[in-house]
DNA sequence: CAGATCACGCACG
DNA sequence: AACGTACGTGATCGAA
């Protein structure tokens, strides 16, 4: 029952996009970098004075911060992109997503159940009871009690994460129960629990979506964080089940685009071998095996595709010979010549990735399709690995930043049809290259068509951008 | 011995 | 040592 309207400047966004790594965007500090007031004597306490100040001051902090953006280019970011998308993620809080409780108590009472089996199990093999969620005490009893190698140490003392454990697996006996204690408990406290605690009078869970969060341009979502519910393992995918649509008149369509930080990065880099791959829609790892490993693409075995698809991936983070070997177990001479082949058959690629480092050196920023900025310090440092680090987000921040840019612009295009259209299907939720809508049954052969021409669409690449659309009862189904 | 904060571990893209 | 997030639990510090 509540509309926005005459949303046409946001102090908070306009200074997000100025320096999207400040950790808060409050009125005080709006006005000491924007207003041309000397903020030094203000008691940062007197929010009432602030507040008076800030509105007194509003027509100075907007004229500097709209030279700022119009400096970078960043006019279409703010004005088409940005503020339009204050009313689509105010609309998908207030609408929610509708859970089923009666799902989440199920799969709750399930884990319930195996937690205890395992706990006991644990209990008898240790020879003692101790808290499992504790890695000081589980630590104590892995490697002083029963001996295991230790693996790697944290700040703290002895390391137990995922990594460690897999590598002990086959040493001791309990390993494996440990490994699977920790996946049960993590489902049931932060998904079967966690959600169950955030459903609302209405059946729904009302996220909140943050637009001024995360350095890159993305939304974050929290209270609960819809965007990492689990999907990779099937014992906790099964949560998607409780995802459901208010009732039988409606179902969940998602919409997600495939692949697009790699065709991000053939666009932007402008690499023939990249751009061409997509254009002829290729299985890019396939594609990316056969290239690195100098063989036909119907020669590729899934351990080869499997190699090439992590060194893709690699890429975009600009990931390190070390950081392949590790993630592939396999040596760093290996993992270089994996690195470096690819660099030899994407020489676009390569310099691209090099010219994201000059402009983070020169100009102290990097950018996005959109012109959105993100400033970083860390390339200067004298400290070698801050120095890398920043290196690393020179390169990964373009592309990561532009996925965002264009989501963004395919929500409010998505969002403004259905508004005009007066369509009964409501978009409620966004995961990074994910849309999901509530779509009304009538309308679900025009939603479908609708998402993902305004996705595919959104904006115009060297590359064709490919999304693909699911049906469901439920999320789960919607894949 | 309250409640905030750190440390760890891990869910997602 | 591979980018970006959120959050639950235990441990720790040291309030009133």
């Amino acid at each position: 029952g509540i509309e926005l309207k005459n949303l046409n400047f946001d102090g908070e966004i306009a200074s997000y996009l100025l320096n999207p790594s400040e950790s808060k965007y409050d009125m005080l500090n709006l006005l000491n970098q924007y207003s041309g007031i000397n903020t030094s004597g203000i008691d940062a306490d007197d929010k009432n004075g602030i507040a008076a100040l800030y509105v007194q001051k509003l027509d100075d902090i907007k004229r500097n911060m709209l030279t700022e953006i119009n400096k970078h280019g960043m006019n279409e970011l703010f004005e088409k992109i940005e503020m339009p998308l204050i009313e689509v993620l105010s609309s998908m809080e207030c609408l929610g997503f509708k859970v089923d409780a009666q799902i989440l108590h199920d799969i709750g009472f399930e884990l319930s159940e195996e937690i205890d089996k395992l706990t006991g199990e644990i209990y008898d093999i240790a020879g003692s009871e101790f808290n499992i969620n504790s890695p000081k005490q589980l630590g104590v009893i892995l490697f002083e009690k029963l001996n295991l190698p230790v693996i790697k140490k944290t700040k703290t003392g002895y390391s137990t994460d995922a990594e460690v454990l897999e590598e002990l697996s086959d040493k001791h006996e309990i390993v494996d129960k440990i490994i699977n204690y920790r996946q049960l408990v993590k489902l049931k406290s932060t998904y079967t629990d966690g959600l169950i605690s955030c459903i609302g009078k209405d059946g729904r869970i009302h996220s909140s979506f943050n637009q001024t969060v995360t350095a890159t341009g993305r939304i974050s979502s929290t209270e609960p964080n819809l965007q990492n519910i689990p999907i990779k393992m099937e014992q906790g995918r099964r949560i998607r089940k409780a995802f459901v649509p208010e009732n039988d008149e409606y179902v969940i369509i998602s919409g997600d685009y495939s692949q697009i930080e790699l065709r991000v990065l053939a666009h932007i880099s402008q690499d023939k071998s990249l751009i061409n791959s997509f254009v002829n829609n290729e299985d890019i790892h396939r594609r990316t095996a056969s290239e690195v490993f100098g063989i036909p693409m119907d020669e590729v075995t899934p351990l080869q595709r499997s190699r090439a698809k992590a060194v893709n991936f690699g890429i975009i983070y600009g990931q390190s010979d070390y950081g392949l070997s590790k993630e592939l177990k396999i040596s760093r001479k290996e993992a270089k010549s994996y690195i470096d082949n690819y660099f030899k058959r994407y020489s676009g690629v390569k310099d691209y990735l090099d010219s994201a480092i000059l402009d983070a050196k020169d100009k102290g920023y990097v950018t996005t399709l959109m012109n959105r900025i993100r400033y970083i310090p860390e390339i200067n440092s004298t400290n070698k690995n801050v120095k890398k680090f920043g290196e690393r987000l020179a390169m990964n921040t373009p592309i990561q930043g532009s996925a965002a840019d264009i989501i963004k612009i395919a929500m409010v295009k998505v969002y403004s049809r259905i508004k005009k259209e007066k369509l009964k299907s409501r978009l409620i939720l966004q995961v990074h290259d994910e849309l999901i809508v509530e779509a009304y049954k009538n309308e679900i052969d025009y939603m479908k068509q609708l998402i993902k021409s305004e996705m595919e669409n959104a904006v115009k690449l060297s590359v064709p951008l490919v999304v693909d659309i699911n049906v469901g009862n439920n999320w789960y189904e919607a894949k």
